[in-house]
DNA sequence: TATTGTTATACTCTATAACTATA
DNA sequence: TATAGTTATAGAGTATAACAATA
């Protein structure tokens, strides 16, 4: 691929820029949300993604998600119930329980993982490939830009 | 500029673009509520922006919103007395009420807009001249995706 | 005494069912 | 009788305060 000399933005277009990306941004956020619907409600979906990443205690996960400790003990709870999380003792700590991703939590978080994508993917799908090269690098810049 | 060949993504570009494009504007649209907070909810903010277009019976907004009646009302009611939505009576249908967006309503939105606006701003900013470019071209595709 | 997690209680937003006023 | 909107009541999810068990 061939780098062209680009100019930078000019204010206005920087405003307009910030205010269309955002905006799409959130239209696609909540459309994706609504309409790829799960029978794991968004809070619970977000706690068993947290701990695909590894086991944590109900303090961490608290901390980690923004909510009180009773918050994520309910939540859990729920979690435990539906058998997508598993509740043991810390050895260790007695106060402390660890929550753990089940073998059918880590399959309702896949499901609902493809779930989502594929309401993208059939738009993606509709595109040209100019269109989808030009999504494929703002992807990236995207990324970053929600890591920053 | 120069138009150039784009060969088509592959079956598993496509997979990986959907995924990616989809959860950086999760993330993105999640960071830019958290970190803009507002003192009027996110459901409130939506109705205030469906009264921007025109003026609405409270049958209309919940049906637009995809809420029941009895909570329309109650959003509505929490809207009227902080003076940000107005109530009128129909005149031609004694039992319809027309609402529609107050000065300081539009006030309210227009702030609201700038906060969400600024977080995306100053991430933007910080691009180089190419990546904001790419993301220029990218708004009208994901805006184009957005309203499918 | 400090910390982990749960229970008690309350507030908000949601819903459905019952009600009032108007067509 | 049907429709627009409100009120009554209940179900989630959130919070803070009070509690039990453990360190």
């Amino acid at each position: 691929m061939t780098r062209q000399h680009t100019d930078p933005l000019s204010r206005s277009a920087l405003d307009a820029l910030s205010s269309d990306l955002r905006l799409a941004c959130m239209r696609i956020a909540r459309r994706v949300r609504y309409e790829s619907t799960s029978d794991v409600a968004p809070h619970q979906m977000s706690v068993l993604s947290r701990l695909e990443d590894a086991p944590r205690t109900l303090r961490e996960l608290a901390a980690i998600e923004n909510v009180s400790a009773p918050s994520m003990s309910r939540t859990t709870t729920g979690l435990v119930e539906r058998g997508f999380v598993e509740r043991t003792n810390d050895p260790s700590d007695g106060r402390q329980v660890i929550l753990s991703l089940s073998a059918d939590g880590k399959r309702a978080l896949r499901d609902a993982r493809r779930r989502r994508d594929l309401w993208m993917h059939v738009r993606i799908n509709h595109l040209d490939a100019d269109e989808q090269q030009t999504l494929a690098r703002a992807a990236e810049i995207l990324a970053k830009v929600a890591a920053e």
